[in-house]
DNA sequence: AAGTGGTCTAGACCACGGC
DNA sequence: CCGTGGTCTAGACCACTTT
């Protein structure tokens, strides 16, 4: 771990006791508390910033953040995000198969067409009420021995870490406006054509090997995104390809 | 302009004519040729690499990343968006007229109940085809004299900044599904009932004041989200308020 | 071994806010 | 005025990749 990332480390214990709106000591003192450059404690105080936990007041000090309204759009599995919200996350699987990852799946999870791909439907509850309905795709050969039982409860992503050793890098979502279909409809229990999020989500590990293929579709009754936004800084310009 | 920020535009007018892929300099050679230290080097190129324009390779180079795929969720005004996304948008207002805020808006946009609020109902088409609709509401006190006719054409938000000096801070926005009601499948020229995202957003200044309140609905056939995600760094944990 | 990005330092000066 | 965060420097060493 860098010293930057053991400084906010550092730093979270620090705050975690203090009342919101409370400042935390001057960054002079604080570096020179923890035995870091000025430059370094920022670094970690930056971040801290960015994802909310911190403000800054030029000329005044740092403070304790208000709890986030709005969390990032963040690569999180569905139990993190439930947690996150305040719901508890609970999963029942209604389907598990393996076939062939054919012409679509095959490019979407960059495999050959005949490989082995492990089909998973799931209905994805919060405080025991349905919430989404989820198919998961995942290539067989980095899987091996994935079961029914593995993936009721607990986070998939932890799954994979622990057993599989992968570790999950970026993804890339789309999310787009939908209305539930009669199945859909009946296993979330929400009257026929409401409205819902439909999630595709693409994830990779951290060497770029795809491991997911994701499409959800979320009850727009229960779910809705929130998102602070910042100011784009760059100017927008035209790029060669 | 800060330094770095100038660093940072020299960088992008730098890479500008290079094509996917080629190698900028190394740091400490262009550190050396823009006349500042490497640390102000390293912390444009860090902007640039965020917002998806360069790549890092360690050991090997900082190279010129493809196209965007993905824009991140920004504080961008519809303008910019359609841009970014290749289509040419332009607007046509459909009603613009004064009243009391009322009870809702008011918390919305943080006035009195009494205070007068100019409210917009624009649509808003990208390459000539409808897109959305567009309510937008702004406290008249901000904005004396606002006409149709400056709506007509351009971004509300330079419009703010460069004839009101209100520059754009920061943005609290929430997305949900829904379907077209009759009204609105009319105007967008869809079917009925058909899918649509439903955006509200609550944008404030760099002082903090609230400067608009846009509720739009976008055609779900026409429009979908697109965001790359990164995996959470910093470990979730509870905080008191 | 050489070159690259990644991290860290100790110090300086600037800009802003409150007293 | 003083203390705060904001920026910038010149240099050092580390980690990684390629030759």
């Amino acid at each position: 771990m860098s010293k930057y990332e053991h400084v906010r480390e550092q730093v979270l214990d620090l705050l975690e006791p203090l009342a919101v709106g409370a400042p935390i000591p001057a960054e002079r003192e604080l570096s020179a508390r923890l035995g870091v450059a000025r430059m370094t404690l920022r670094r970690a105080v930056d971040d801290l910033v960015r994802d909310g936990y911190l403000m800054r007041r030029q000329g005044h000090g740092t403070f304790v953040a208000e709890p986030k309204i709005a969390q990032r759009l963040t690569l999180t599995s569905f139990s993190e995000d439930m947690r996150q919200r305040g719901m508890a996350p609970s999963s029942r699987t209604l389907a598990l198969e393996v076939s062939p990852a054919g012409a679509r799946l095959s490019r979407k999870l960059e495999v050959s067409p005949p490989d082995l791909i492990v089909m998973v439907r799931r209905l994805r509850l919060a405080d025991e009420a349905p919430m989404a309905i989820e198919h998961l795709h995942v290539p067989q050969r980095l899987v091996p021995g994935l079961s029914a039982a593995d993936l009721a409860e607990g986070s998939f992503y932890d799954l994979l870490e622990e057993r599989y050793g992968l570790v999950v890098g970026t993804g890339l979502q789309a999310i787009e406006p939908t209305v539930t279909d009669a199945e859909e409809s009946e296993v979330l229990g929400v009257p026929p054509h409401s409205p819902a999020l439909l999630f595709e989500r693409v994830t990779r590990d951290e060497g770029g090997t795809v491991v997911e293929f994701v499409r959800s579709v979320y009850r727009g009754d229960r779910y809705r995104i929130t998102t602070e936004l910042a100011p784009q800084r760059v100017r927008p310009r035209g790029r060669r390809s």
